[in-house]
DNA sequence: TTGACATATTCCTATATGGGAATATATTGG
DNA sequence: CCAATATATTCCCATATAGGAATATGTCAA
């Protein structure tokens, strides 16, 4: 089988990069699609298709207003995103102590070159 | 051209749901490869071929230990993934309050057209 | 209705998978 | 070196794009 569905969740929908683009344009406010193209320099039909599956996952919500259609941000569909990222917080601060337990070790031995090796 | 690399980013690369289970499954300690495939019951294969995309952007590390090879997460990585979809939760709230208030006028007026065209 | 404006959809194609099967590579013990 | 164990890689293939081009659909104004 291919890879999975960029239209099955929310994860594969901003997997894409012109995705995101569009959302954190919307993000502050609701646009007509018109104006995703020019501010983020897009061939109209392709705004639209990214739209599409924006909307299938619920990321993005439409209203209609007269010939255009406004999109604005369904930010609640990111929390999943967000809260699956967040279950690693508590590693980042295993990570950072050891990180910073590093540091120190190194400030110790004096002249520590700041480059970190781990692969 | 087609869709991006999975290999390009974080973002891709979490986008397949059986990477997200191999990093939940390393989140809380290092572990070789077959412990992986038992747990996950995944063909062996499969689960080296998600652990190079996972080492390739960074999400994993990687240190031998005889004939095994330990594998764990690199939390860090995950980071710019937490921040950017963290970036909207000023705007949960904004939603949320406007939810809110929607609710509230909506019980003052009692009883009014529920029909809200809003999708 | 007609024309203009705003979006959406269809068709086509190159590309990047992800899974299965088979095989290659690496490491340890005898 | 040989066998056994542990992983990684290669090959093949069905599939799902994402972008470009052309076209369809929808809405408003005169």
């Amino acid at each position: 089988m291919a890879r999975a569905a960029t239209t099955s969740d929310a994860f594969s929908a901003v997997a894409e990069p012109r995705r995101r683009d569009i959302l954190a344009f919307l993000a502050d406010r609701e646009r007509p699609v018109n104006e995703i193209v020019a501010a983020l320099q897009m061939e109209q039909p392709s705004v639209s298709k990214h739209l599409r599956v924006l909307r299938e996952v619920s990321l993005v919500r439409m209203r209609r207003d007269g010939r255009r259609k406004l999109y604005r941000t369904n930010a609640a569909a990111i929390r999943p995103l967000h809260a699956w990222a967040g279950e690693f917080e508590r590693f980042w601060r295993h990570t950072l102590t050891r990180v910073k337990e590093r540091a120190e070790a190194k400030m110790a031995e004096a002249g520590a070159n700041p480059r970190d090796t781990t692969s």
